[in-house]
DNA sequence: GTCTATAACCTGATAGAC
DNA sequence: GTCTATCAGGTTATAGAC
């Protein structure tokens, strides 16, 4: 029952090729700087062609949209909820993760804060953070642990640790602080540090 | 010499009223979503008046991004080249200046950071965060206490501890996590906790 | 499904009267 | 300095042939 090629294969229906030149597009320039001819041309396809698998500029970004709010806060779930490991074992776990994830995706939180806060289209926000917060096997974890500390912060902390430096560089770029090259070493660095660094947070009391 | 209403007088002027009326248009919807005429509108003004006042939209924003940077990145040049402070007297001072500017300029970072990332402008790039990180009297001061510790990571972290949740905040309320008036209130908490994180931070040796 | 042609509208900018 | 009117070009979307 499955195709005959297998294994790697790129979709290169015309449907796939619009949807992956409207993610490189949207989220390199923004939603109001890209054209839809910016897409076609991306694409290497007819600009009639989008309005024809995709209705319109705006249901083609919110399908987009959707799959990269999946990718920046839907892997949180399964690790935050994982019942069978401790506490600085999924924040480890959880760190590892995000920073592979923005590894590959540098601009993906600056892109998606970015138009949630312009706040030109309607979303469906079934992600809940809330639950994260207060009603994870992690938040509980954390409570326990740590009942003193406020579960906001320290989730902000950590997600700050990780995503700050993809947010801001642009700004290192623009000044010559750091190049391409030294950015993702030093990230690398940070793929070990910022466990520490997290570890030693749980463990001091800030008087 | 001096003209007769002198106290807290705003600018009253067509120039000052279209520039104020980009700065909040700008900084809300982005260069590209922000039309001219949005501008003129929210100035009161007619449309005509923004080209003979400022050429361009181009021009104008050259001048409201370049006041963006400075409001962002020259505070702190006084700050980290002070003689007569310590080198925990200088972050304290930095933080509580950072999150009081941010308090009133919340949606500062992610605009600066984002027109930064889409690229479509030329900057004059004055600002060297190279002489904050290397040449700076607080780099200095760091250095002797922890020549350990890479100051890029440390200014990094510092500032995106500041910065990193007013960036997120359209996450926050997209998702009902924390309405407007408990993020304001998490603020003021931090206001006092990023100090105290800090200073654990400058005080411990990660193994 | 894919193309060409074009409609319908929007946007930045300017000419010219006052 | 400020206004009205308008131009020239760009943008999304669709009609209709193949």
């Amino acid at each position: 029952m499955r195709k005959e090629k297998e294994e790697v294969e790129v979709d290169s229906s015309t449907e796939a090729k619009i949807k992956e030149a409207a993610r490189k597009m949207f989220t390199q320039k923004g939603y109001s700087a890209t054209r839809t001819r910016d897409i076609a041309e991306e694409a290497g396809i007819n600009l009639s062609l989008l309005n024809y698998y995709f209705r319109s500029k705006e249901r083609l970004f919110q399908i987009v949209m959707n799959e990269k709010l999946e990718l920046l806060f839907g892997i949180l779930e399964p690790v935050v909820n994982d019942g069978g490991t401790s506490l600085e074992h999924k924040l480890e776990h959880l760190i590892q993760l995000y920073m592979n994830m923005l590894s590959e995706n540098p601009t993906l939180p600056i892109f998606v804060m970015n138009e949630l806060k312009n706040n030109q289209h309607p979303f469906e926000h079934k992600l809940s953070l809330k639950d994260f917060l207060h009603n994870s096997i992690l938040a509980k974890q954390l409570n326990e642990k740590r009942p003193d500390l406020n579960p906001f912060h320290f989730l902000v902390n950590i997600l700050g640790l990780c995503i700050f430096p993809y947010i801001a560089q642009p700004i290192f770029s623009a000044t010559c602080l750091v190049n391409d090259m030294e950015f993702q070493q030093l990230m690398e660095e940070r793929k070990k540090l910022i466990p520490k660094w997290t570890h030693t947070f749980l463990n001091t009391v800030f008087t």
